[in-house]
DNA sequence: GCTTGACAGATTGACAGACAATCTCAAAAG
DNA sequence: CTTTTGAGATTGTCTGTCAATCTGTCAAGC
């Protein structure tokens, strides 16, 4: 018997996958490995043989990514990868920062217990990504995903939350342009070690002052590798 | 000849209208003016029927209008037009609020005088609007909307812009549910006003200021006459 | 009378196939 | 070398089909 359907009539999952999301999903993930590349035109044929699925659910995954501004579509030339500029970039990073500083200030006023909990796991396991000789980038990126993620679900604003999430799936697309930089991680753990510590205290100006600092810090970094790499091609 | 393709191919028209995009148009319309209402299921082949297109097309747009939250699909039960509790309606006000202070505060620091000239003029028209013994309620709300296009337009960001438009229609889909609010109309010119004279004085953080107070205000507006509707509903 | 269960109708999820409109790119013509 | 032409490729859209699932009704049982 299939087990789903058990679950189904019993518990009401909620989210039955479906095969548009599903294939969303496995587009967004190919989009930020880097499997599929900024620019790239995707023909939906070629889509239709890498996931196995028919063309009309293709095309409703690929209506999902255009609303989210993953890909961009233009009309008889099909869908392609969503590129960026460097004053697009900077516009993104600009819209994070408001958002995040937001969701900091609300975390500390609300003061949930919880969320200050999954925060500092994430921290020790950042911390520990890190003690050993050469980094587990792996479980560093894992442990800063679940950072953010206990960030932007505990400011308690769905819409808050499902505004942010395209631009962090935008800007690891974007990290794959440019490189990423292990080198500013421990700056960027002593942010966000400062984030945390602003939240667990409920102080709401300085949560929301540390979040939009560490935004910007990571701006600069990634701005700047990015004008680096566009300086580097030309030349 | 054709003289669609002539264009075409000389100005390099970028927004050629596809069926999808303009069916989902249309349901946006037609949610916001109320003809859809809200929980509303929204059955395929009626849709079908409604704009004489075929199922594959109502369904791209369907989930065009999904990532933007104005429907909500479940899986095998199909999509209908959003509901909003009055929790996740402060939590639209609260979303709304930080991505228009953050617009007023842009608008101010660049200080285009073609914005403000274009927010002025969007002024001089709703107060023309009012002018009359029987206020012009249509005109009001356009040039009140021009105004937020010039606003939300004006702080050259596209992110900031993209997430706001769901944003502003959701809410206009909000005042559908409770009942306009002819009376709120004078205090909101005088907010309004306020905004263009803090931009134009290219004065950031009174800008800022002034449009979350503007848009907190509406809040109390709104927020009040849903729980007020709420409560008859129940009584 | 109320709950439970089963059945039929309705609806969505997904697929295959088809065709016109349009784009792209390379070869031919000037 | 530039422009034009044309073939191939791709998208936009439609029709039709079938299985899976939901919903509401109606009868059986407590």
């Amino acid at each position: 018997m299939d087990r789903r359907t058990d679950l189904k009539s019993t518990l009401r999952i909620e989210d039955v996958p479906t095969v548009r999301t599903i294939v969303a999903q496995k587009l967004r993930e190919a989009i930020m490995s880097g499997t599929l590349k900024p620019g790239q035109r995707l023909v939906e044929r070629e889509l239709c043989e890498m996931t196995g699925v028919s063309r009309p659910s293709i095309r409703e995954a690929l209506r999902l990514l255009e609303a989210d501004g993953m890909v961009n579509t233009v009309p008889h030339r099909g869908p392609a990868v969503s590129t960026i500029s460097l004053e697009e970039a900077r516009q993104l990073y600009a819209a994070r920062a408001v958002l995040e500083g937001f969701a900091g200030r609300e975390c500390a006023r609300l003061r949930d217990p919880a969320v200050a909990r999954r925060m500092g796991g994430a921290l020790t396991r950042l911390k520990a990504a890190f003690a050993f000789a050469k980094p587990d980038m792996m479980a560093a990126l894992e442990a800063k995903t679940d950072f953010y993620a206990a960030l932007i679900g505990g400011c308690q604003n769905v819409f808050v939350e499902r505004m942010l999430r395209p631009l962090h799936d935008r800007i690891t697309l974007l990290r794959i342009t440019s490189m990423s930089q292990p080198k500013r991680m421990n700056k960027s753990l002593r942010e966000v070690t400062a984030i945390w510590r602003a939240i667990r205290s409920g102080n709401e100006d300085l949560a929301e002052r540390r979040c939009v600092d560490h935004v910007e810090a990571a701006a600069v970094a990634a701005l700047d590798m990015i004008e680096r790499s566009a300086a580097k091609g030309k030349g």
